[in-house]
RNA sequence: GCCGCUGUGGUGGAAUGGCAGACACAAAGGACUUAAAAUCCUUCGCACGAAAGUGUGUACCGGUUCAAGUCCGGUCAGCGGCACCA
């Protein structure tokens, strides 16, 4: 046979699969339908790198089988194409975005196509074509109609010398990531998305999904729900200046001996002519608004914090005067932006307490806290120091104190969650025009025609007018006063009101970049539909998607994001699932050979299209799943190809050893029953390495044996098909077995995959002795017997006492004695 | 700091609580070759030993068990996420 000419091969292969849409899928309802998904790529300027054929191969790998399952598979592919780093790259570059986005498309697809992935290119999308994002806009009008897009005044990172609104991730140590300048917060008025109106129902759905525990974990423990009570402490201001807090102790609540509000809290500037230290507290919240709340959260960091003085609260409890602080630590976004200080069984009030001088009582027995609070999540632990509550149990004594609370009107059982509303505004050029405008008569004469109290004056672009085009300028830089670059384009913003008639100015915000991406994979099921998001047809067929694979990293953000999108569909009848995603597996990283992270800057990236000229795809489909476990992180080694190429090589000179045969050989029927059987459940694990590792045990074992029937290949090729599609193609073909992927996937016969002689370990208290070989299966009587009569163990045994025989069939036999 | 994950030969990694190191890479020795590449064969955790073998070994400390890489408690180290990177 020829040499084995992968470049010739694959290119054939890939023509061929183009030219016939062999992986174009159409509503089929004779057959199963599958649905395989991957996370979309960003296509970024440096084109695939070493981590996407990792993810795309498995789920090729899955989807190809499927197919010969006898599934109508479909698997998309599209472009996640708006976002910062092609903005900055157009900025520096001087390319228009639109531009450099078609460009890193073109590059990205005739990469993906090099690798031999069975997408679906008929469905490829575009988040930023405007077929696309009228669709995104359409969406966020009915979060709007739905009054769940809302306006709200919240912090941005405002880099003072470049003036521009700052990503957290150009942020770096409270300097701008580009010029080193000084970072502030600044408060601008933003739109959010109501996510949190959602966070029950995103915990319970999470019932009803098949995801691993560590991603369920992580969206629980990001929704991060918690109960307690709300608690209203007197102010010495009166009675109208309650302080409220959550509290998720309520029990300890006599231990309270002081309070913290955020330096943000609203009662700072309404107390202000109380507070003799006003201008003390001002510097202090100014100097807070620097951190971000990652910063100001850190447990690690030395507390800081300034005394009100001239205004001091309550303990409802003790009926005890406590002077109230603010600190950093402290955070408006999450509960009442205030809380009661136990600095007993807290260890941030704790540490706040001592450093200035606090009193910190015990009212929970059972720890030191002169060495540190006393914190427990168990429910152990017997109430003192508290009144009415003394002797008992934490959680009687939460019940308790809420139940009196509530009786005394100060306060009430209270559910918390962590999630907060999703922050929709970007000042950025490069993303979808937000579709509203604002009309100030509107706003001035309220109205009753649906208009929601905090969208007064926001006025939605008419559906009809969708897409509300990026306008298609020369200037997309930042302005210098935090504006979108839309805000300096007077044709954009000057319009009018959809309402009144009268001069209306449009929203000059973007989207971020998740919006796209959170309903994308109901676009795939029908691509080109222009009346609708999705036809019912294609909804009703398609979805949910059977199987999503992507990245830890995306499992809290991302995923939580369309989870929200799609139970708000579901909510107003636009979709007919509950949970868009009935299985998520998420793949490991894959580290530079150093086993640090790929990046341009550390200069350990590999290229892999450079692998596939050099090795060949398929060589490098191989290797990307043959690296390790894949949902660990792996460390790359170039080196490791050759191990796969080496093992292609071997199939493809089997052709020489071929004889006739259509029935497996008494030889190799029990391997070839046993590697099918492991290749097919390894993939469905995910366990792609130990099924790449089984073939190449299967051909060692072949070529030992010196030659291969028909029959033996052809099921060889079958089960190496979805791993290496361009070689098995053109083997199945040049020996006339047709078309592989055509064939139904192989089956084994469980009879066949066990051994007829199995080695049983013999152990003396756990050591092994000896071992010994049996026919398999065999009772626990005859391996008893058996190692009995072994002269090791005889020896071994001989004049102790036998304390116990433990027999395992087909494993092991332990005597223990004394 | 919080949440999640990981730690096994020179390297990547295998191992339903039951033979640690499958399958590969690298290395060393050999065959073939004028030579090189490719290919094939052999060796390959560590210590002692010529060998047979004996001991030891899965980050560290402790526990459960007849039996622990695997389960439990603690420690250390690394990785990912932390809400405007995607």
């Amino acid at each position: 046979m020829d040499k084995y000419d992968f470049n010739a091969i694959e290119k054939k292969w890939q023509k061929y699969w183009e030219e016939n849409k062999t992986f174009h899928a159409e509503i089929d309802k004779s057959k199963p339908k599958f649905y395989a998904l991957i996370e979309f790529p960003y296509p970024s300027g440096q084109g695939l790198h070493a981590g996407h054929p990792r993810p795309y191969t498995a789920m090729d790998i899955i989807a190809r089988k499927r197919r010969m399952q006898g599934y109508n598979v479909l698997f998309p592919i599209g472009w996640d194409a708006f976002g910062l780093p092609t903005e900055n790259f157009a900025i520096q570059n001087k390319i228009h975005p639109k531009t450099v986005t078609k460009n890193n498309v073109a590059k990205f697809t005739q990469q993906c196509k090099s690798f031999g992935w069975s997408f679906d290119w008929e469905r490829e999308i575009d988040t930023t074509d405007p077929n696309y994002y009228k669709w995104t806009q359409w969406l966020f009008l009915q979060f709007f109609k739905a009054g769940l897009a809302y306006k709200k005044e919240m912090a941005v990172n405002w880099c003072t010398m470049c003036k521009v609104v700052l990503a957290n991730e150009e942020v770096v140590s409270g300097a701008c990531e580009r010029c080193h300048g000084e970072v502030v917060r600044k408060v601008k008025s933003q739109w959010m998305l109501k996510i949190t109106e959602f966070a029950q129902e995103l915990i319970d759905g999470l019932e009803d999904v098949d995801y691993p525990d560590r991603i369920v974990h992580s969206q629980i423990n990001w929704i991060g729900k918690s109960t307690g009570a709300e608690v209203d402490f007197a102010t010495t201001v009166g009675d109208n200046d309650v302080l409220r807090v959550y509290t998720t102790r309520p029990d300890t609540l006599f231990g309270s001996t002081y309070m913290v509000i955020a330096p943000e809290h609203p009662y700072v500037e309404k107390w202000a002519d109380k507070l003799s230290n006003i201008d003390e507290i001002r510097d202090y919240a100014a100097k807070a608004a620097r951190k971000s709340d990652f910063e100001r959260s850190e447990i690690a960091k030395e507390k800081s914090g300034v005394k009100l003085i001239g205004v001091s609260a309550v303990n409802p409890a003790t009926g005890k005067e406590i002077p109230i602080f603010v600190s950093d630590y402290v955070l408006t976004g999450y509960g009442t932006g205030a809380i009661m200080a136990v600095p007993g069984h807290d260890q941030r009030d704790w540490e706040f307490a001592k450093k200035f001088g606090l009193p910190i009582i015990e009212v929970v027995k059972g720890g030191d806290i002169e060495k540190e609070a006393y914190e427990l999540d168990t429910d152990e632990g017997v109430m003192v120091n508290s009144g009415f509550l003394n002797n008992l149990g934490v959680p009687e004594a939460k019940v308790k104190i809420t139940q009196w609370l509530s009786e005394n009107k100060l306060g009430e059982k209270k559910t918390n969650y962590k999630l907060r509303d999703w922050v929709f505004s970007r000042q950025r050029y490069w993303g979808e025009p937000i579709p509203v405008v604002f009309c100030e008569s509107c706003a001035e004469s309220p109205r009753s025609d649906g208009v929601r109290p905090e969208a007064l004056g926001w006025i939605a672009v008419p559906e009809s007018e969708l897409p509300l085009m990026l306008p298609e300028v020369e200037n997309y830089m930042p302005t210098d006063n935090g504006e979108s670059p839309l805000s300096t384009l007077e044709s954009f913003i000057n319009t009018t009101c959809p309402v009144c008639g009268g001069p209306a100015k449009r929203e000059t915000d973007t989207m971020p970049q998740w919006a796209g991406s959170s309903w994308y994979y109901l676009r795939y099921a029908d691509p080109h539909n222009d009346k609708e998001f999705i036809s019912n047809e294609a909804l009703e067929y398609w979805l949910p998607v059977d199987w999503y694979n992507g990245g830890m990293e995306h499992t809290t953000l991302h995923l939580l994001y369309s989870r929200f999108w799609h139970k708000f569909l579901f909510g107003i009848d636009k979709v007919n699932t509950p949970e868009p995603y009935l299985k998520r597996t998420a793949h490991g990283m894959i580290l530079g050979e150093d086993g640090e992270k790929m990046s341009k800057s550390r200069g350990n990236t590999v290229d892999p299209n450079v692998l596939v000229a050099q090795s060949g795809a398929d060589s490098v489909r191989l290797y990307e799943m043959f690296i390790g476990d894949f949902e660990k992180t792996a460390t790359w080694n170039t080196q490791g190809i050759k191990g796969c190429k080496r093992f292609l090589d071997r199939v493809w000179a089997l052709g020489d050893m071929l004889v006739d045969g259509d029935e497996f050989s008494e030889k190799l029927a029990g391997s070839i029953h046993r590697t099918i059987k492991k290749v097919g459940e390894d993939i469905e694990e995910l366990k792609f390495n130990t099924a790449i590792a089984a073939m190449m045990a299967l051909a060692n074992e072949i070529y030992a044996a010196g030659e291969i029937n028909r029959a033996e290949l052809r099921t060889l090729l079958v089960l190496l098909s979805p791993f290496a599609p361009h070689l098995a193609s053109e083997m199945f073909e040049s020996f006339g077995f047709g078309l592989v992927h055509e064939q139904e996937w192989a089956d084994f016969d469980p009879e066949l995959c066990t051994f007829d002689e199995v080695e049983i370990v013999l152990q003396i208290n756990g050591r092994i002795k000896d071992r010994i070989v049996v026919r398999s299966g065999a009772d626990r009587n005859t391996l008893l017997a058996a190692a009995k009569a072994n002269d090791i163990i005889n020896a071994a045994i001989a004049g102790k006492e036998i304390v116990k025989e433990i027999i395992v069939t087909d494993k092991l036999v332990n005597i223990v004695v004394k």
